[in-house]
DNA sequence: ACTTATATTAAAATAATTCTAAACTGTTGA
DNA sequence: TCAACAGTTTAGAATTATTTTAATATAAGT
């Protein structure tokens, strides 16, 4: 079965229509053999390049927040004014690189498992991640 | 010496001129007995209603950024679309309530201290910290 | 094929934030 | 004391990410 087949098969099974506009992007985010973070406008940029196909911003949005709705991208919490995306859908720590505003995965045997003391009543936990912060020793004095 | 005085003092000190609308915000900011967090808009409702004064909201801005940049407030990142700042400036761990959107903050003593076994070559490590979001156990099936 | 619910689209609307440029004010030093 | 200047405030415009609108197109079931 080519990767179309399954994209179909996987966007059917969740109640989403293949269409042509979201098996490209399937293409485009699922088919790399390693995950990645992407913000609306790289993907956005993506597809301009390695697609003939033109696909409208909106769509964009609306194909990112499906996938992520049915739990094939997640966003990720990073101070900015832009969404990050991640094809990596398992609960994993970052590392931000201030510098270049690059985000990289942690692996999971990097950090121990983060052990929550405190409880929020009537409240369950949802995910427990980890942002390290890094950025060149030469502290900026601005 | 009075709140205003201290506030003048730390100004001054930091390089910023103690101007009338840095001091009402120095008063609404840090003479809570208790840190918080809170959204530009918050502060903004805040200085409106605590204050005769009206601050433009470009001033606010300004300011904050200068707090920031000087130490006094942190930028908490969240899944949002708009910015937390935060008066405890010391490294801690948040708890984020899904439901209402709130910021909680994780006493140090409630996670143990993250150990991280991965490092990045040539940069430095500036902050570690944990964001535990929370929800009522419903899970929304939308 | 026909119907209908879904999806796509361009364009407009919204909302947070930053920028601009003019007016204002705190500080300094003659 | 006060002129001069750099730093600050301000309203409003600009920018940017994201959402909404409403018209058109398409997938899927009959
Ligand atoms: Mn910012
Ligand atoms: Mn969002
Ligand atoms: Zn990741
Ligand atoms: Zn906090």
């Amino acid at each position: 079965m080519n990767n179309l087949n399954i994209y179909t098969k996987k966007l059917r099974e969740s109640g989403l229509r293949p269409t042509r506009q979201r098996l490209k992007i399937c293409e485009v985010l699922f088919s790399p053999e390693k995950t990645f973070h992407f913000t609306i406008k790289d993907l956005t940029k993506i597809i301009e390049q390695k697609l003939s196909e033109k696909i409208s911003l909106a769509t964009v949005y609306n194909t990112v927040h499906a996938f992520k709705k049915k739990g094939y991208l997640k966003e990720i919490s990073i101070n900015s004014d832009k969404s990050y995306f991640d094809t990596n859908v398992t609960e994993h720590h970052h590392f931000f690189d201030e510098d270049t505003n690059e985000l990289i995965d942690c692996g999971k045997n990097e950090i121990d498992s983060v052990n929550i003391k405190q409880n929020i009543t009537g409240k369950k936990i949802k995910s427990v991640e980890v942002l390290v912060k890094v950025a060149t020793d030469n502290q900026n004095q601005n």
